[in-house]
DNA sequence: TTAAATAGGACTAATTTGGTCCAAATTGCC
DNA sequence: GGCAATTTGGACCAAATTAGTCCTATTTAA
C-alpha cells in the first residue's frame, strides 16, 4: 500500500507513451486508448486532467489531439503524479498549516516535513523521458546524487 | 493526495507518544486514547497491530499494557509505515513479479524501482528516536547523506 | 475469584476512487 | 454552410478501500 492511485499510474503510462511515440505529433485519445488497452472513458478523463494542468497542448477538432506541452526532459514524474494527487506529501498535516488536534502530531510535523522534501526531490529527480524505452534508465543512476543536492 | 492512511498516521502517532513517555514502563491502551485523544477502540486495533508485527511488547492482564520492543533508534519511520501497509512501494508494480497486462506500463517498472527505493531509503533512515520532542531533529540534518549512500 | 488488561475476529459505516456517460464547444474539410 | 471528428466540462453511479466499533475469549496480578 502506500501508493499512487491507479489513475495516477495510468496517467504516467499515457504521457510516456506519448513520449514514446514521437513528440511532434498530436496523439488522439481514442488512439492512446487502442495503444495501452486502457479504456476510451479513462483515457479521455485523464487526457483532460492532462491538459487542464498543462502537461499536455491540446487542439480541439478534427484532426485535433494531444502533445506535450514541453520536451520530456523538463517534465517530472513529479509533475503528472501533482497533476493527479495535488502537493506531494506522505501525511495531510505537511501540507499546509497544520490544524490537527493531536499535540503529538504536531510535534511530528517538522521531521515529517523533511520526509515529504526527500520523496518530493527524488520524484523531482526523474523526467518522463528517463521513463521512456528510448532513454533506458541512463539518468537514473545519477539519482542518488541528484537528489541529495536538492535540499 | 499520495499520502499514507490514517491508521498509519495514528500509528506513528502512538509510537512516538509511547517512545516520549518512557521506555521502560508499560503504556495501556486507554491511556494512550487519553494522551492522544484517539478513541480508544482504534488504538486498541493500533495496538495489537504493532505488537502482531513485534514493534511493541505486550503484558496481558492486570498491571499489563504495551511498551517499545527496542530502543526508540532501533525503530524507523519506515518500520512503522511497513507493519500497516505492508511493502513501501509507490506502484503495485514493483512490490513483486510485473503481471500487469500493458507493455509499457512494464517499460516503466524499473525506474519505479528505482523511485521505491529512493523512498523506502529515505523512511528508513529516520527513527523514531528522531521522531519524538525531545531528540528534536538533530539527526535529520544528516538525512541527505544517510539516505544516499543506501543505495 | 475478581478486575484489568490484551487478543482475535466479525461487522458496519463512511469515504475515496474508478469508471461511465452526456451535452456543448471547437475545428477541419468537403 | 454543414458534417464529422475531436476536445471540454460536468454529473453521476458502482466498486473498492478504509475507518471505526463491538463482542467474546484469554491472560495475569492482586
Amino acid at each position: 500500500m502506500m501508493r499512487i492511485n491507479k489513475l495516477t499510474d495510468y496517467g504516467i503510462v499515457v504521457m510516456t507513451r506519448i513520449a514514446d511515440m514521437g513528440q511532434n505529433r498530436v496523439h488522439t485519445a481514442r488512439e492512446i486508448s487502442e495503444d495501452t488497452r486502457i479504456p476510451l472513458p479513462t483515457v479521455t478523463r485523464l487526457l483532460k486532467t492532462l491538459s487542464g494542468n498543462g502537461l499536455l497542448d491540446s487542439q480541439r477538432g478534427s484532426q485535433g489531439g494531444y502533445s506535450l506541452s514541453r520536451s520530456s526532459d523538463d517534465i517530472s514524474v513529479a509533475d503528472i503524479i501533482e497533476t493527479f494527487e495535488g502537493p506531494i506529501a506522505l501525511t495531510e498535516c505537511s501540507t499546509n498549516a497544520c490544524e490537527c488536534s493531536y499535540e503529538t502530531k504536531c510535534s511530528v510535523e517538522e521531521p515529517w516535513q523533511k520526509i515529504n522534501d526527500t520523496v518530493k526531490n527524488a520524484l523531482e529527480g526523474i523526467s518522463l523521458n528517463e521513463m521512456t524505452g528510448k532513454n533506458q534508465n541512463e539518468g537514473l543512476l545519477n539519482l542518488s546524487m541528484n537528489y541529495s543536492g536538492g535540499m
